[in-house]
DNA sequence: GTAGCCAACATAGTTAACCTAGTTGGCTCA
DNA sequence: TGAGCCAACTAGGTTAACTATGTTGGCTAC
């Protein structure tokens, strides 16, 4: 796998690079993106970690999966959440982020007696 | 596995489940989700098409795992319709809370230990 | 020539195993 | 008593193997 320095897991960072290729058009609609075994090797991740990058990626309507053909990037219009999606994919990262900050502040300063 | 025998993957019939406890309230927000063991049992589904369900949800921004505790319904659950103007609200509750955070992280350093 | 088969490729779903890491509560021992 | 360790939970990440199924292009047989 690669840069796993940032402590975001692997299959969000191959999720991260696509969306960004789709959202500054290196990945137009319509277009394929690589085959799987294809981004495997080029991002030196598993299989399954492609395949759960995919995975976030389709489940957020960037992408549509064709069996047998490849997955495609959806179109803009028919995708009214692709700018969304980023979007949502930072809040709740944030969410997280924040949560475990939180929790370790409270624990922190619980009051003695 | 045994779940319904329609050609919807089993995953996708868990989250769906999941979800719509989660919309019709019977999960209510801040609520804690089974634990994916007990979810396993409870739809006779392996740990990986649990873990997969919830995955989704998450994907999704319907609920927020805290390793060590449980998955918890997000506040953010009971706003269906317009998805900017949940990101809106979103970002501005993190913003306070960041804010808040900040604020106590502050003053705890002020007299380390 | 062409109809049909077939191998190679593709996504998709499922399962299992192993590892990391945070949380919690109880037990032991000084 | 109480401090600290420890076992049993928890979610999360990664990998691999297997199956199912759809697509495509080439080769073969007629």
């Amino acid at each position: 796998m690669m840069v796993k320095h940032t402590g975001r897991p692997g299959y969000l960072q191959i999720a991260d690079d696509l969306r960004a290729q789709i959202r500054g058009g290196a990945l137009a609609p319509g277009a394929p993106l690589p085959s799987t075994a294809q981004l495997a090797e080029q991002y030196d991740a598993s299989l399954s970690l492609v395949k759960m990058a995919v995975g976030v990626l389709r489940t957020e309507g960037l992408v549509v999966g064709q069996q047998g053909k490849g997955v495609f990037v959806r179109d803009a219009a028919e995708t009214p959440a692709d700018e969304i999606a980023e979007l949502r994919a930072a809040v709740q990262e944030l969410s997280v982020r924040l949560a475990r900050v939180e929790e370790q502040l409270a624990t922190s300063t619980e009051r003695p007696s």
